[in-house]
DNA sequence: CAGTGGTCTAGACCACTCG
DNA sequence: GAGTGGTCTAGACCACTGT
């Protein structure tokens, strides 16, 4: 870089116009000029001036809305708190404060799409103990806010579970499907929240509606009783422009410290029977 | 979708190589055919089966490495635990099986890049309560996993608080930041973390060498003392094709139980003063 | 130096929406 | 019907890497 050596033409008018966009001299819903328009302000042909917007496009910083023109992206993200199944209010102060306006906007209720008897992905099977022969019970919803896609959710148990409970049909729980698990002896009291991070698969572009440019945060949620068996496992995806996570996190009781600068501590390679590996 | 109209070519030609991808057909790593021979095959300009591969590449399932060709990408996450600053090891025998395997390979000590006196960005003063005009001290780092940038650290602390303190040089603190907050009357017993999914600025892209099609998850952690005052905010930037985040909970002591089946309960949505608003 | 991908041009036609 | 973006062609030249 700078070496002398100009960027290509395309990088350049990416360049000009993710600068408007980050100084807000072009704010969030405004459109942007035609390709036309900025080809003809660069000498360049359109499909250069193309190519430029879609380099915006794919960095999620703007949005086609065809024919009308290309538009600053808008963002308006919600909280997600995996936390709150077992902890309905925040137990500290601070966490009040990244709650306490509009709380209940738009809120509708979750729409159960369907429950079905399956032989549980990889993914589910190694996280629930289940041999590749084993069925699972799968609970599988959208999300819906403001008439949208939120997000989508679909919850495994293993079958042997939860055969002949309220969990095996497709109406809403009203209880809760903990209450459930509880009532059949198989009360959750721990939890692994796993959280990935990746482009959509195609399949996911379409049941969420999410357009070019917007990653998806794939939450794993395993459940545990108090003997340590898995009784759960919901995989969420959640659009990236959608969602914010968040978790509160006290000290635990002082037993011997051991401290470290940085959350993350040492990575750990993932390659045990648990993770998924290969291409995305 | 399938109402008579035929998909254009170019999406024909990813979906084929997708599904060959997805099965595994091409492995990771694998190359894919030139732009000549795909073109040649289906008929089309070079520029068409172009534009295929360039879908491909921005879902992140492809690279480019140029000029030898395009291959199909090879991920290979680490385990990320925010919580492994307070719990070095796993509470639970279930996190073990997570990290069962290959715990240690190839770690190298974080780098510390610098350390500055700022004021900080709005993101990070909302959250340390700190007015426009007061200055924090921030440490900015590196960390590399085999000579490879693996994600980015920047720790704010306020400036009255760390005066004079290690944490202040841009030197490793054999001891942790958190032990020189202990000692500076300002323990830090409580956290939130704040995780964001997007896609990665250009800076971002320099500083990690992201290639196209990898999202970032942005982690903020706050760090509150026994009676709720912030004293650190931390925000890591982590690649998601090389990182999975790993949380562990336990159900809290009862009181009073309320379930959901819906981890994340209810929404919120984000308008409050720590929120990031409009364009990403 | 052969072969790859990266950039760019100069056209063309289409589908859709809005006035 | 005008104007937008979406798709596609048929070329061209360049930069870099491996042999």
């Amino acid at each position: 870089m700078a070496r002398g050596a100009t960027a290509p033409l395309y990088q350049q008018i990416a360049d000009e116009l993710r600068t408007q966009i980050t100084s807000r001299a072009l704010r969030a819903g405004a459109q942007l000029p035609t390709e036309l328009a900025l080809a003809d302000k660069h000498g360049v042909t359109r499909a250069t001036a193309r190519q430029a917007i879609g380099v915006l496009i794919n960095e999620g910083l703007v949005v086609s809305s065809r024919p009308r023109g290309h538009f600053v992206r808008q963002v308006d993200r919600m909280i997600y708190r995996p936390q709150s199944e077992w902890r309905p209010q925040p137990a500290s102060p601070e966490m009040d404060r990244f709650m306490e306006e509009q709380t209940s906007l738009g809120r509708e209720p979750s729409q159960v799409i369907g429950v079905e008897l399956v032989t549980p992905p990889d993914e589910v099977a190694r996280r629930l103990d289940l041999d590749s022969d084993q069925t699972a019970v799968v609970r599988r919803r959208v999300r819906f806010i403001d008439g949208m896609p939120f997000n989508t959710n679909d919850s495994y148990y293993p079958m042997t579970l939860v055969e002949g409970s309220p969990i095996m049909y497709p109406a809403d729980i009203p209880q809760g499907a903990n209450q459930v698990l509880t009532e059949l002896g198989a009360e959750q009291v721990r939890a692994i929240d796993e959280i990935e991070v990746r482009m959509p698969t195609p399949d996911e572009v379409h049941r969420l509606d999410l357009s070019a440019g917007v990653p998806v945060a794939v939450h794993r949620l395993t459940g545990y009783t108090h003997d340590g068996r898995p009784v759960r496992c919901t995989i969420n995806v959640l659009p990236g422009d959608r969602h914010v996570i968040l978790f509160e996190r006290a000290k635990p009781a002082p037993e011997h410290e051991t401290d470290s600068t940085t959350p993350g501590g040492e990575p750990h390679r993932v390659d045990g029977s648990l993770a998924d590996r290969g291409t995305q």
